[in-house]
DNA sequence: CCCCGCTTGTGATTATTTTAACATAAATAT
DNA sequence: ATATTTATGTTAAAATAATCACAAGCGGGG
């Protein structure tokens, strides 16, 4: 849904009106900080509660907490990092994640070399422990930076755990057949959103092309 | 447009089918693979143009190449990395975006550490040269990976330039006022879409929840 | 206590996106 | 050759999403 890719938005922004000490907030302010509609902000919030009263807005914290509810940022989640390559060394050292609620546990990897160092303090195992260790520590969401070919084999073994969610950063699109074992993924792909930029980029020139390509169907046009 | 986002699965679906050698492929074969109804296939394709013939479907080859052309991938791209940081660091060495055409020809830092040294065999130049290096070297596409606090002053610098495109991976959402200047920013914000994952794993306990209060407005229903 | 301005929640409207349906044309089999 | 199958491009319908518009509620000033 729409919606809830905004939600983050919301989120973010309130985030920062709280550190600045705002109290009350209308859609009019939010959309001019965030570039949506007033009224689309207050349909979006609408969703989800009735978190606004007339005459005077939102009130900033309440609707922080409200939303950080509706994310599940409220409860703390345990997340393993599968792959200790150049991206999952990376996302190993954000911080970011942790300031929300999101704890790196523990790393996996197939490289001997690697297994036994700690990455910014978080042990790096190895990967054939990974199954035990997810049921026994209630992990909830597995980060998958691992080589394209080894995602496969490791969805296999992931969907054997109690694992809730998989944040997928291989090239690979995972789809999980109809939801059986309820594990929900989030396919990152950075490749495609260049590809987007390149698009965009490449926009004009193409429209041209377009163009002319209508005016040989339609030759009367200007 | 949604469509433009999909285009980079068609072409990586594509790509898949020609390394194994497959000559033709109907709407149909692509809905299996890639999860979307034929029809919308169909229509996507067709909003760039004929690719395909009846009784037929598209040839794999052919339409690989036009979506390439669409995409901008058929010509090469510069591109410079700004912030050598963990996630900078990642991204050089990342070979994929080489493979495509994106070729990342200098990094940019403000630690005197860094300077002169190499990442991949791009080297890391200061950041103070940086606005000279674009406008010399013809560079497309610049990749933001520097600290919060240091984008305003970045993207002040860059849009002084002739940088057509930022593939913004810092967590500011950069705006570019009414496109004026045609720098095209493509944010990235890893961090909303674990949030999104988080929502959708809290889901089914945040669904009981609105429907209680839908209970409160229509205590009819069941 | 009452009025006025502000701002929400929401129903109606418009726009966009997706899906369905089908006429038509190429390819293949008979 | 001809019939049958296959599969497109395209038009129409359905579903989603965004915007508009306004009645109704709250806060603050007198």
């Amino acid at each position: 849904m729409a919606v809830i890719k905004r939600l983050p938005k919301y989120y973010k922004c309130l985030g920062n009106l709280l550190k600045n000490n705002v109290e009350r907030v209308s859609s009019q302010d939010l959309s001019k900080i965030l570039g949506f509609t007033a009224s689309q902000i207050r349909q979006d919030l609408n969703n989800f509660g009735e978190f606004g009263q007339q005459g005077y807005g939102y009130n900033v914290l309440q609707l922080y907490t409200e939303i950080s509810k509706i994310l599940g940022l409220n409860t703390l989640h345990k997340m393993i990092l599968v792959g200790a390559g150049n991206l999952g060394q990376a996302l190993a050292n954000y911080s970011e994640f942790r300031t929300h609620g999101f704890n790196i546990i523990a790393i996996f990897d197939a490289n001997p070399n690697l297994i036994g160092r700690k990455i910014n303090n978080t042990p790096i195992y190895s990967a054939e422990d990974m199954e035990y260790f997810i049921n026994e520590n209630d992990v909830d969401i597995a980060i998958l930076t691992v080589p394209k070919d080894k995602t496969e084999k490791i969805v296999e073994v992931l969907s054997k755990t109690c694992i809730r969610g998989i944040w997928n950063f291989t090239p690979t699109e995972i789809t999980m057949d109809d939801d059986a074992d309820g594990i929900i993924v989030e396919n990152v792909h950075l490749i495609d959103s260049l590809f987007t930029l390149s698009y965009r980029i490449n926009e004009d020139k193409l429209q041209e092309r377009l163009l002319k390509q209508k005016r040989k169907i339609f030759p009367d046009r200007r």
